[in-house]
DNA sequence: GTTGAGCGTT
């Protein structure tokens, strides 16, 4: 919503962006426009906000008519004090559907395919991100997280912070009613890379579920109907997991193991232990039904 | 009641 009484997005046509960064959550557009106005014809002023909460995001677009306006307006306004901080004030880079803008005028509609990986997230996503995920540790901190890693700058910005911006501590201190967005949409892009660790090691509890060692691996598969693998995880990590193991395993009985590892890469990966653990109980009496081998002891 | 890098509304 602009200061003027319009809704939506303006004419973009014709007319020059400031984005104004580091003004209070107070700060409205009326605040705003007198500043601005000074400097030229203020056709618009937009001050991005919380979908949900309707807070300002602490950042307001101002849109000139004429760029040399909107160019004096930078150079008077950047760097003001306004409501006790300082703004910056600089020409839009972005336009609302992510054009490139130079100056304020468009000048390029999909900047972001240009030297980045082809499969860039486009606009329907920015808006998944923002909603689901955004303005957590704080009110806009990852937005757009994965889409910005173009800028070295960005980089550094973020690294600085990221001690507040770790996702562990949802800490007291505010913003605890989107710790639940937060956790389920940044748990599946989390959760794998943190499991990763170099010295992987199995949860005990599944090692309860693994079958008893007396029972050789290979009897159990020598049907070859042991569950594919890679039908059920695409991650398994056959070698060494299995070295690691201290088992010595023939090459057919490693089709049965690999069946052992995918499950535990289940558990590893996603913390479905229980579903793994019945997995297993179901594989070990598929085995025992069909070839009489396994201990029925352990069903019982 | 808080927050603080960033680029966009119906």
């Amino acid at each position: 919503m602009s200061h003027f009484g319009r809704s939506g997005p303006p004419d973009i046509t014709d007319t020059y962006s400031l984005l104004v960064l580091n003004i209070t959550f107070r700060t409205t557009a009326d605040d705003l426009f007198p500043l601005f106005d000074k400097y030229g014809k203020v056709v618009d002023i937009f001050i991005p906000k919380d979908r949900r909460t309707g807070d300002s995001r602490g950042f307001a677009f101002v849109r000139y008519k004429y760029a040399d306006e909107a160019q004096k307006a930078v150079d008077r306004l950047d760097g003001r004090v306004v409501d006790g901080r300082e703004i910056t004030v600089q020409f839009a880079k972005y336009g609302p559907n992510a054009e490139r803008i130079q100056k304020g005028r468009i000048i390029e509609s999909f900047p972001r395919s240009r030297s980045r990986s082809p499969h860039r997230r486009q606009r329907d996503d920015h808006y998944r991100d923002r909603d689901y995920r955004r303005r957590s540790r704080s009110r806009s901190y990852d937005r757009y997280e994965r889409d910005r890693y173009r800028g070295k700058d960005r980089d550094s910005r973020r690294r600085s912070r990221s001690r507040s911006a770790s996702p562990v501590h949802s800490k007291g201190r505010g913003r605890g009613r989107y710790d639940d967005d937060r956790r389920s949409s940044s748990r599946s892009r989390s959760v794998s890379p943190a499991r990763r660790s170099p010295t992987p090691q199995k949860s005990p509890s599944l090692r309860k579920a693994s079958p008893p060692r007396g029972e050789s691996a290979d009897r159990r598969s020598r049907d070859g109907r042991s569950p594919s693998p890679r039908s059920v995880s695409p991650r398994g990590q056959p070698a060494d997991r299995r070295s690691r193991d201290g088992r010595s395993l023939s090459p057919r009985n490693g089709s049965a193991m690999g069946g052992l590892q995918v499950l535990e890469v289940f558990h590893r990966e996603d913390g479905l232990l229980i579903h793994g653990a019945r997995l297993l109980e179901t594989w070990r009496l598929m085995n025992y039904l069909t070839d009489g081998i396994g201990m029925p002891r352990d069903l019982a």
